[in-house]
DNA sequence: TGGCAATTTGGTTATATTGCCAAATAACCC
DNA sequence: GGGTTATTTGGCAATATAACCAAATTGCCA
């Protein structure tokens, strides 16, 4: 992979970690966590409750974003908050339905082109 | 999900499309198809040689950038040509290469603190 | 220390993704 | 039309994700 002619470990390992980040946000509850979170740090029991999901998958979701270094926890008490660390990520957004849009004029144009 | 008060679909709706998106950059060969196609655009053939994979796999992960929107696709005779549709995307490389980097600090820190 | 609250971890099952091969399509050229 | 090239699609096996429940962990406080 990635070169059948030079194999390139060193580029293959940057994309992969770059990968990496782009999966912890590829999926719709850690994208409305970094959204919650960017409002205000809030604890797992807090977010639990907004996403109406158990804890543990809440917890487990977390770790992915910790993990990836979009948030961060601190532990106050017995309780552990989490708030945005690296907040760049929020000027994904308006890319993000910026695609959206263009895709959704695109099928609009081809349904409704010539009628 | 997503509210155990309020179900509020529609709010649902909007992160699975948005992560829709993410998904489609969230595997270190897309992420490198799309840095390529930035750069110039590209047959299939031409990407999988680069690549290294078979045609057909890198085939697919064309067809999901497609329908995720970020590529758009150009046929010429027998062959096709995909380039960028959305460069915005390619802002994002800074904060991701941020997020690698602050995490990179911040182990180095914690390893080499204080010895 | 014992007990409660918040969070994480382990285990299991269901689902999704990925990569290859083989076969089907589409477009060219003779 | 027949042969060749470029791309897509279908199918299958291997791997990865995601959700839940149950159990373990951690920190507080009486």
């Amino acid at each position: 992979m990635f070169g059948s002619v030079k194999v390139d470990t060193k580029t293959y390992a940057r994309y992969e970690a770059r990968s990496r980040i782009m999966k912890a946000l590829a999926h719709p509850t850690r994208l409305f966590i970094v959204d919650e979170l960017a409002k205000k740090e809030k604890s797992v029991l807090q977010l639990t409750e907004l996403i109406g999901a158990d804890v543990s998958t809440v917890s487990k979701h977390l770790a992915i974003l910790r993990n990836s270094g979009i948030v961060k926890d601190e532990k106050r008490g017995a309780k552990v908050f989490y708030s945005v660390r690296v907040p760049c990520v929020l000027n994904w957004y308006s890319c993000v339905e910026g695609v959206l849009k263009a895709t959704a004029r695109e099928q609009m144009e081809a349904a409704g082109g010539q009628e």
